[in-house]
DNA sequence: CTCCCGATAT
DNA sequence: ATATCAGGAG
């Protein structure tokens, strides 16, 4: 522990908890099934975009079993504006498929075996496991990764490198909290582009303030 | 590392 | 016209 310096972890914590008091996902899901669904056709696309999407998508199907009998072209076209569509809607039916055959139709509870299904990586296994099952998760997506970076958490922004410093530097019932928060302030405030330094609560700790005048 | 897609910004 | 943004697979 450093005594005489402030812990900028906990001052992060600190500060975004205010702004961002609750947990809840961007992805509008009502059952684990729809927001593994969610979560896949969230990569590399906006939340809003997704639920667009699955509005209708989730009348059409509500089981993995429903997910593996949907035509591909069926599903391709119903999910067509989030992007990468062959690869989300392969990535969606063979994840089903692999869910039903070794997880008996039901979405796993832990890391391990959620990173075995076809389509989910790091960030999305973390985030069912943290928005589904409430267990402790460091989700690492792009915001995420971009706030860790600008803050000076981590002098290299790969996802695993941004989990482990997390990791050491937070207690664990604080994972899921700070990289939710972490999340909602790169969507809001801390941009990408033209981040709005002069309006952020964190101007005071962060050593990239004003960045946005530079390129 | 490249590929996968498209909307929006510049 | 071209750049940027949003993860995972190979």
């Amino acid at each position: 522990m450093v005594v005489n310096n402030i812990n900028i972890y906990s001052e992060i914590l600190r500060k975004l908890d205010k702004l961002y008091p609750e947990i809840k996902s961007n992805l509008n899901f009502n059952t684990p099934f729809e927001f593994y669904v969610a979560i896949v056709l969230a990569a590399q696309c906006t939340d809003e975009k997704v639920n667009a999407v699955t509005k209708e998508l989730f009348k059409r199907i509500k089981s993995f079993e429903d997910l593996d009998s949907i035509p591909l072209e069926e599903l391709e076209e119903a999910i067509h504006p989030t992007g990468f569509y062959h690869n989300k809607a392969k990535a969606l039916k063979e994840g089903a498929k692999y869910i039903i055959k070794n997880f008996n139709s039901t979405l796993p509870n832990n890391f391990d075996d959620l990173i075995k299904i076809p389509g989910l990586g790091r960030k999305s296994a973390y985030a069912i496991l943290g928005y589904v099952f409430n267990k402790s998760a460091i989700v690492v997506d792009t915001h995420v990764k971009r706030l860790a970076v600008r803050l000076g958490l981590v002098k290299k922004g790969d996802p695993i490198t941004v989990e482990k410093e997390i990791a050491l530097n937070v207690e664990e019932k604080d994972w899921f909290k700070l990289s939710y928060m972490l999340n909602q302030h790169g969507r809001l405030m801390c941009t990408a582009k033209n981040p709005k330094c002069q309006e952020c609560i964190l101007n005071d700790i962060c050593p990239k303030v004003g960045i946005s005048k530079n390129k």
